[in-house]
DNA sequence: CAAGACTGGGCAACCGCTTTCCGGGGAGGT
DNA sequence: ACCTCCCCGGAAAGCGGTTGCCCAGTCTTG
């Protein structure tokens, strides 16, 4: 392993003016000392030990990400906004994957925070559970009160900057639009009871029907996946539309009624929430909430790095996409 | 930022003392004294610098994964399994993410050899540039020379282990399959000529239309993403079955069809390669490749990590699966 | 009961790099 | 010709851990 110091020998120069020349400094080395240090680098092939850079600059260029599942197309595209935008910033990414269990997450902070990572985001919603934020909080105050700063996408629970995006209202503004189109009997698939994006986005929905003065919608709930869409929509009795609370759940629930042999959008209507590119060309077309996913990623790094002393909260809005999954049935 | 001298002051103990009893060590400590040390590390909020634990070890818990596009499913399915493999070792994960550029993928190289990583695994298809190759597994050369492990998932071009997905054999058993329905006039939406997986695949397909003493089928190039299929799809004349280099690009050339009202399978059948999860919903579902994406990833790193003198190279066999995007015309 | 074998605690060297501080030499000013 | 200032090279003190080695005390064991 060549260090440093084996370059400075090659090169007949003082370990100071190596690194003076090679990890970059303000102070400047004259040309011909310097080419030697070059070429003496290249010829043994030296990389800078970053640890060890790390441990004596007292700062990382490295982030953390911490998602529930990058095989969700959701997760995918919010670390690939963020991970753009860190390799903007010349910041290389570790990411964790909890697989949707909050004690992983908290675990990951606490290794993050042993890495000394620059900043940490956190992707995915938050649980409902007191307890579980409460220690979740505290690993992460533990890791801020080291310098060490947090962004988050999701709840606005965490203390933190936070990047939330408008999953009651994107609910709401939904269900106006298939009331619109004449819809009365709805139903939701409405992901886990705890979890607070499924929630936020049910109840969005569910008080916008009921202020609409229309009957409330019947509430079925199941895993956040496609395979809980799929079993739910068994179960979504005589409603005409069917609201799933995010995309992979409503291709799920489509792929039920395809086998079951209801119609879509002739017996049901179905829409989901996110807008995962993969999925737009779905038959039939999936009438959906858009997020601007990327965005938000790399908007949340931004925070991260900027953050300053009071929290700041971004609220992003979606925007309704109606498509061919929903019938207008006025 | 709490440090282990911190700790080891306020619970009256030698930093050796300390370090046995946080950072593990084979050396048994006095339950007393352990205790003591445990409650002021609790109490301070410590946690060990990775970073100074790195140098003083010689050695990093976190291994890299250098991929083409997060977005893209077949690669997510990829890290997500050797991520999962990682974390089953207890071991972090970096990502570099090269937007399907070569360079950055040895510059990314270089990156993580300089972040010492245990391991580097390399997921996606090699190009056909000898120049870059070549200059890529110089940087692999220089990581390995100062101990490095290396693992790739795609073709057995860097002399390194290797999970290799039988491209040319999938491509093969998908055309015999999709010429035993009776199909005999083929086109190949190729993806780019430079990319060794689309080539191979493509090579694969032809090579077997022709044994079959059957019409070489028409190749059209273009990008490997799904606007690429989109844009080929146009090009695809009077051929009755289409293969797509992989299932994204299928999907796209599904979109395209459908835009101009040609009916598949009716008019046209298609097939893709890899049997993206995310898409097994697709109406009409997708004949396909099958590819153990997650498998292929948690291998690559065990091959790293157990990597020995001369390199291994799994072949990984793909399945064709037949589904309704395809017609029998007999 | 003495001697050797263990146990467990602490000192200090070291991992590879950054950066402060010091000093020598050349340029510019008077 | 002398002084000051600037420029640039090097010595050395960390950064926060790990671990080899020494040593005192306790446990066997003949």
């Amino acid at each position: 392993m060549v260090t440093l110091e084996d370059v400075a020998r090659q090169a007949g120069v003082s370990l100071a003016t190596a690194s003076r020349v090679l990890n970059g400094s303000t102070r400047q080395v004259g040309a011909d000392l310097r080419a030697r240090v070059e070429r003496a680098a290249d010829e043994l092939g030296y990389r800078a030990n970053m640890a060890a850079q790390t441990l004596a600059r007292g700062a990382s260029n490295v982030i953390g990400i911490v998602v529930h599942d990058l095989t969700d197309p959701y997760f995918a595209a919010l670390a690939d906004g963020a991970m753009r935008a860190a390799a903007g910033e010349g910041l290389l990414v570790m990411v964790g994957t909890t697989h949707r269990d909050p004690e992983q997450e908290i675990a990951y902070v606490a290794t993050m925070n042993a890495q000394r990572v620059r900043a940490v985001l956190l992707a995915g919603s938050r649980v409902s559970d007191p307890e579980v934020t409460g220690r979740l909080r505290r690993e992460l105050d533990r890791y801020r009160a080291s310098g060490g700063r947090v962004a988050c996408v999701g709840q606005d629970l965490l203390g933190v900057d936070t990047v939330a995006p408008a999953n009651y209202e994107g609910g709401a503004a939904l269900a106006r639009s298939l009331a619109g189109l004449g819809h009365i009997r709805f139903a939701v698939l409405a992901g886990p009871p705890h979890l607070m994006t499924a929630r936020d986005r049910c109840a969005g929905f569910v008080d916008a029907v009921e202020e609409l003065g229309l009957p409330g919608p019947r509430i079925v709930h199941g895993p956040f996946d496609r395979d809980g869409g799929y079993t739910a929509a068994a179960e979504t009795g005589d409603a005409t539309c069917v609201f799933a609370v995010n995309d992979v759940m409503a291709v799920g629930a489509l792929a039920s009624y395809r086998d079951r042999g209801v119609r879509v959008p002739d017996d049901v209507s179905v829409a989901g929430f996110d807008d995962i590119a993969t999925l737009r060309d779905h038959v039939p077309a999936l009438t959906t909430v858009r997020l601007p996913l990327a965005d938000m990623g790399s908007r949340a790094l931004e925070l991260a790095l900027a953050s300053g002393e009071t929290p700041t909260v971004d609220h992003v809005q979606g925007e309704v996409v109606l498509r061919e999954s929903v019938r207008d049935v006025r």
